[in-house]
DNA sequence: TGTACATCAGTGAACGCGCGTTCACTGATGTAC
DNA sequence: TGTACATCAGTGAACGCGCGTTCACTGATGTAC
């Protein structure tokens, strides 16, 4: 079968594969700002040159390197969210699943959260794969407010101004029917999300919380009860 | 006066500013992991070998700047906070300071909270600067829970084990008296605070809430709500 | 099934560049008497 | 106040290194007939 495959691409296929692991490899020694194709192709007993045939500049193959990472750590969040889980429980789940993804791959989350590199603007190819975290937690935004069990949240204030505007364009791209108190707090818990596991990794928490997964539960079940998930216990319809 | 400063004493003083502010500039265009002496002695038409006469090496010119950028970002959020103003008035000025201060200087906010430059490590006389912002933000608190004016945050959960140890360490040093509970909301609030900072730098929230000013504010209000911090309108006593 | 031709992976040399750091030196500035 | 000496800023050459990218090439693999 494989029909049309050849030896060829096979050995083409398995290659680009071999020069991403040795670039991601590299990545954790030299950093992004540093990957540099010279170093690859040496690990890879090869000539420098010959990594012009799989990947046209090092721009590009810094380019992939973001799109499998954005692409790993997306897959890891949508198979932490489990349709036969309450909304509460899978929050949790993939907020693990993400801080657990990040310190398993330090180098890959700072490619993705870290400062942008100096002198490479990412491709819009990369603006899909970014979103699937984002998506995830709003899909599960989605699916409580759906199983009717979103708090209405009264006490919080709502989103006024062009705030407001956004919120409702958010809504309807990513969250249909989902209301706007709700969906600005998902952003507020997002951003927090994704704060810690950067603080963690980028050593901003030694001296505090450090180890810092009890405070990682902690909040993320703090930011449940601000998302008004309901408590565990109340199974969906 | 001045007593004992020659002229070759400013000279030096000054030239080190300028060594600094040029490499300042270097930052923006390179990011740190490219900062490069050779560029900053070529901009200021010495001849590279010469800033060895001020910094001893390279990591050290950037020991330098990132002392210097926690420290200007430590000043603008102490500035913020003021005696004469109630708690949460002080805690959203100093997250608009806070975040002013990184939107104007986004390569110097990436040098201290983005990813680690690789082959560098802070030493440690980096630590106190790097702890002012936190000091001003726990000093909030307690200013808040010294007034009275801090809510007892009845239905939030207590810290428990590790994490306990670790909050009472943090109050023990940092904050005395202040109850468990808000110290962990204000754990919390700090990492949303730079987490939606660093999404807006490093370009995560193109295409959702951007502008970002709207968000940042109305999220650094739902946050003073989630810390207990009464309402304006509660003067000190 | 065999042959002629086209495709493509990988080579090796080269271009032109940049880097951090060391070192012996010159000449100006500061200090002690 | 003037002189002798010490200190120090800045020079210029050099060491040894690394980088991305181009280009003409060889030889293996694939395709069409």
């Amino acid at each position: 079968m494989n029909a049309g495959r050849t030896a060829r691409d096979r050995a083409r296929a398995e290659l680009t594969l071999e020069i991403k692991d040795t670039a991601r490899r590299q990545l954790a020694v030299e950093g992004a700002a540093r990957l540099s194709l010279r170093a690859v192709s040496r690990e890879l007993g090869m000539v420098s040159s010959a990594l012009y045939r799989y990947f046209p500049s090092r721009d590009e193959l810094l380019t992939a390197l973001i799109i499998d990472a954005y692409d790993a750590l997306g897959a890891a969040a949508e198979r932490a969210a489990r349709h036969d889980q309450d909304p509460r429980t899978n929050w949790q789940a993939v907020c693990r699943a993400v801080r657990a993804w990040a310190v398993a791959h330090p180098h890959e989350y700072a490619l993705i959260y870290g400062s942008p590199v100096a002198g490479y603007s990412a491709p819009p190819s990369t603006i899909q794969p970014a979103s699937r975290v984002a998506m995830v937690l709003l899909g599960l935004i989605r699916q409580a407010h759906e199983a009717g069990i979103l708090a209405p949240l009264d006490d919080a204030p709502a989103p006024s101004g062009v705030l407001a505007e956004q919120i409702a364009g958010l809504a309807a791209s990513a969250a249909p029917g989902v209301p706007a108190k709700g969906l600005t707090r998902a952003m507020i818990a997002w951003t927090q999300l994704f704060g810690m596991i950067s603080f963690e990794l980028f050593g901003q928490l030694v001296g505090s919380v450090d180890p810092s997964e009890p405070f990682f539960d902690h909040a993320t079940a703090q930011m449940a009860d601000f998302l008004g998930l309901a408590p565990a216990g109340q199974p969906l319809s």
